[in-house]
DNA sequence: CTGGGGACGGGGCCC
DNA sequence: CGGGCCCCGTCCCCA
């Protein structure tokens, strides 16, 4: 189960609750860009009624009745392999799976744009307030960002150092922090209307993409389009190295960090 | 270790 | 400009 973050709205003050799996880029708090601090669930501010405190982004629809933290220590046991160590180390993305920072204490109250150490969640939570204010003072995706390198200001996120070059790219890349398109049945929630879609039929069972060698069917149409490559005889992704073939680049890459090529 | 399915994220294109 | 959709890709899990 995701562990959840929290991080103080510079505006209201008040705690936003997040998912860490799905928000963290490279450890980082999508709000605010600063390393935030985890708290248990039950430490977490709560309303009268119980629900927790949930603010900032009007359409930030976390809330209430998911089943959302189990252990506050342990970070995440998963990724055995990191397939993007050398090769995607460069610019930006693998922000999609990074894990919670470091469960030390002395590391986890430290403020990530300073580093100043703080003796409390809290205490830290008041100093960030401060980056916070300092450096968003409106709404943040244009203003105070340097011209590139043809003169043009770039769009840049504010929930996240990503930048682009038209609004409309920003805007899409906001919705996988605000996430606003969310499931009936269990809450979870999607950037975007389709993934809710293809979402909902893991709920629904629909398969509405068939293969036409076998019986089989899909809910995901890239699914499908994985499936049909175990058809073929010839694969589309080969090793370099010994010839091999395989249906899917991520198994051409497990087979080449395992060894094969290098190690043997 | 390998192969494959399930779930999902994001950029780009089209309307 | 925004929404819908396609495509490519990743990650996780399991047999």
């Amino acid at each position: 189960m995701d562990p959840l973050w929290s991080c103080v709205d510079s505006s209201s003050g008040l705690v936003e609750v997040l998912v860490a799996s799905k928000f963290a880029d490279r450890g980082r708090c999508p709000l605010c860009a600063l390393v935030p601090e985890r708290y248990p669930l039950a430490e977490l501010p709560t309303t009268t009624d119980g629900s927790l405190v949930s603010t900032c982004s009007p359409t930030l629809l976390w809330s209430v009745g998911l089943p959302l933290y189990s252990a506050p220590s342990a970070p995440s046991p998963n990724r055995p392999l990191d397939l993007s160590s050398p090769s995607s180390s460069g610019e930006e993305d693998e922000g999609r799976t990074s894990d919670p920072p470091s469960p030390d204490p002395a590391e986890r109250f430290r403020c990530g744009r300073c580093g100043k150490s703080c003796s409390s969640p809290a205490a830290l939570s008041r100093h960030q307030l401060s980056h916070c204010a300092a450096a968003e003072p409106g709404l943040g995706a244009v203003e105070n960002a340097p011209a590139g390198p043809a003169g043009r200001v770039p769009f840049r996120c504010k929930h996240c150092p990503k930048e682009y070059n038209s609004l409309g790219a920003l805007k899409m890349h906001i919705r996988s922090h605000t996430l606003p398109c969310v499931c009936n049945t269990c809450g979870k929630a999607f950037s975007r209307p389709w993934l809710l879609r293809g979402h909902i039929r893991t709920h629904t069972g629909e398969r509405p993409f068939s293969c036409p060698h076998c019986n089989r069917a899909f809910a995901d149409r890239s699914n499908l389009r994985a499936h049909l490559q175990t058809h073929s005889e010839v694969k589309k992704y080969q090793c370099n190295t010994c010839s091999r073939t395989f249906s899917r680049m991520s198994l051409l890459h497990k087979h080449s960090v395992s060894g094969c090529c290098s190690s043997a």
